[in-house]
DNA sequence: CGGATATCAGTGTAACTGAAATAA
DNA sequence: CTTATTTCAGTTGCACTGATATCC
């Protein structure tokens, strides 16, 4: 595709190019989480762990922006790769508690420098500046919208 | 999802930033199209075949960033709703024609009164002079992206 | 009894891969 | 033979629905 071949009706259409911006920035990091085995949402949920500490599968649901449901494998795959722990909560309930560990600290850090490096690929049309105000229209963009 | 409730390392992460917003930008456009049975794709096919004229489903697929293998589905769909026509190339080769109808004109307009409504809703947050600022960096990370 | 959680089964869409067939 | 196109078959990741089970 070349998007400058678009019609005018998308390329001036705000969910058309987030949906496409959404792609090419899937596939770039897809790509290079590929060489790793590892996949983007368990990124996410390593991240939340990290800077939230332990917590339900239901609250990483909600701080990743993922359906529980679909939690339940995700974490099973980070389990078994011993990246996190998983534990009934002590507290009681169904809840479980996801615990991450050293070895998942180690691919967080991990992830995030070959990451980093992928936004400066995708963002590289852009100035610092401008790549700043692109992340806080989109924060503001998503913030504003109240979901179930 | 509480997207204020996010990991600040996929808050600050425009890879994540993107897929969020398309994933609700896709859930709103979808939920609006839904009460006309359409699809989102059908209106960049439309639109492409509207501004630039009859196209074959190769050239429709790089205008729209939509797979040729996925294309086949979508022109039989249209085709089917007397949307569009699919007729050999007189030229020859294996290509096709397919040339928008006057009921896909106007499929075309219902379609992008509604989808300028879902575009206010999404960029609600956002002044009328952020919201060109975004269209406008979104545009130019998508432009500066080669690829096959 | 709610209310929250975890889990499972299944669906739909989009994006993609790879190969075959067709025709200049 | 090469190239572009259309088509088909199949896979994957992701988002979502709905139901069931568990626990306070």
């Amino acid at each position: 595709m070349d998007s400058d071949l678009a019609p005018t009706r998308l390329r001036q259409l705000p969910s058309w190019l987030l949906t496409q911006n959404a792609r090419i920035a899937t596939r770039l990091v897809s790509h290079e989480l590929d060489a790793l085995g590892a996949h983007r949402r368990q990124f996410a949920v390593l991240a939340a762990l990290e800077e939230f500490g332990p917590a339900s599968q239901a609250d990483l649901g909600r701080r990743c922006g993922i359906d529980r449901s679909d939690m339940v494998a995700l974490v099973n795959d980070l389990s078994a790769a011993d990246q996190v722990d998983r534990a009934p909560d002590p507290a009681g309930g169904r809840r479980n508690v996801v615990t991450i560990t050293s070895t998942g600290r180690k691919r967080l850090r991990t992830l995030t420098t070959r990451l980093s490096r992928v936004q400066d690929e995708l963002l590289a049309p852009l100035s610092a500046r401008e790549r700043t105000q692109l992340i806080d229209l989109l924060q503001r963009v998503l913030d504003g919208q109240s979901w179930r």
